[in-house]
DNA sequence: AATGACTGTTGCCCATGACGCAACATTATG
DNA sequence: CATAATGTTGCGTCATGGGCAACAGTCATT
């Protein structure tokens, strides 16, 4: 065959095709049956029959009769179950809010997917100055603390294929060379927490500690955020500390199914 | 064909029956490749495969090597560009956030999908900390303030798909008859808001107003809700014109892609 | 208004790719 | 240790997905 796009494991062709259009979708936004085919290199029938069906189970909608598409509520749906059914998410709430009313502080809950952050909880601090919303956002990781955490206990193997793309210089703070990430990753495995200060955005700090699994699996990262004004360098280690208290009690807790 | 469960519309078959293990695992949390197979009634063959090509794109992953498959992060991911891209959502956290203080109660912005009210957005009220429980949850229309709003403007037709499959008797004031429902809506459509008075559990009480686009099309619902024991009836009509004004203020907007 | 270029959709028919079979590798269970 | 589960993988066939082209609406230009 002509071109295989097909990625690696992925055995059914129009699955495939499928869910790159949903993530062509995810970065585009809305996206006409034509722009999509010539995208993916099919014709244009092959691509609005995929969006038949993926209309048809509401991961898309079309905004009018013969219309765009862009992407449906039934993600929403999909997603939230998402949570509930991993270990690092689910009943984590009491542990988040009480963290986000004792440090004052937005709180995130993140994961590792491929080589970026995935903010997959949040719980927004008692400030008035609101961050935006991160969940289901994703961000490099040598320039956040979420990053470091689920970067820092991975083998070696795993851990250059989390590294970045591209060392983007976000802010002056910001990592830029392989060597200093690594030694940034060691003193998180040092410390047990890691913090970003001010290395993705100016005036944004960040502290995290690792979640386990059961079997000591770093899975997720809990995090705490907020402006330089309030989180300053002389509290880091204090608020590390307390991070990684709230951290360890949604540790260890086996996967189960629907609860 | 022998067993045609092919949704109206879609004309993919492999693609639906993926999507299909994607709305069983939601219902599920885990299963095992044999158990789709059986349920889905295909081969277990076609259900691994099936497996790898969502897995390659990580909607599902699987607990260990060789082991069962849940829901995976990329759904997170993929839902969390839905909301920011529907105009209802996009942009509303200023306008959700000051109701949710003024009103010092929970606030939620709800879709209609299929026959079920969908939770899409969510800012939690009276302790000032904002957090999403709700999101991604479904509940029936005829027993919600968000149900009635959304289905209130239908045209009949419509109106009579998104009717829940069974009247449920949640509470002794659940409606439960077609005729008294219909007329429940009459009132919304003359009020311009709905009122769920512990309809759907006890001592929970909803007040719900239609978000309109930029053709006057009803396409989300803005609901606050907290206990009677806050939300009394004398205040109804109060809080109706608050919540109406509120679902003004994110109406009209037009839809854009990607912002 | 009428034209033209553009959309997305749909029957048709061929070949391709998805599916069922069965053998395999693993892990749980007695 | 044996038995019975599981999930995965080559293989061959035939259903089925996909390319073609005609169709039907929509928007822009004239």
């Amino acid at each position: 065959m002509g071109n295989s796009h097909l990625i690696e494991g992925s055995s059914v062709q129009s699955v495939d095709r499928a869910l790159r259009i949903l993530e062509i979708l995810a970065e585009q936004g809305e996206y006409g049956v034509t722009e999509i085919a010539s995208e993916l290199e099919i014709h244009k029938s092959t691509a609005s029959r995929l969006m038949s069906a993926l209309q048809a189970r509401g991961l898309v909608e079309q905004l009018s009769d013969r219309g765009r598409y862009r992407l449906g509520m039934g993600l929403v749906r999909l997603a939230g179950t998402v949570t509930s059914s991993h270990s690092a998410v689910s009943g984590s709430r009491t542990v988040t809010r009480a963290l986000a009313q004792e440090v004052g502080e937005t709180v995130n809950i993140a994961v590792l997917e491929g080589n970026e952050v995935l903010y997959v909880d949040q719980v927004i601090g008692p400030s008035m100055v609101t961050m935006r919303s991160w969940l289901g956002k994703s961000v490099p990781p040598h320039c956040t603390a979420t990053g470091k955490v689920l970067s820092a206990w991975l083998d070696p193997e795993s851990r250059v294929a989390a590294r970045p793309h591209t060392w983007a210089k976000l802010t002056p703070n910001t990592i830029t060379s392989v060597s200093a990430y690594e030694a940034e990753l060691a003193k998180v495995r040092e410390l047990g927490y890691a913090v970003a200060n001010e290395e993705m955005e100016n005036d944004f700090v960040a502290i995290a500690a690792p979640i386990r699994d059961e079997h000591d699996e770093v899975i997720a990262a809990l995090c705490i955020s907020g402006p330089a004004s309030r989180i300053k360098s002389a509290d880091f280690e204090t608020l590390g500390h307390i991070v990684k208290l709230s951290a360890t009690k949604l540790s260890g807790k086996p996967d189960f199914g629907r609860e």
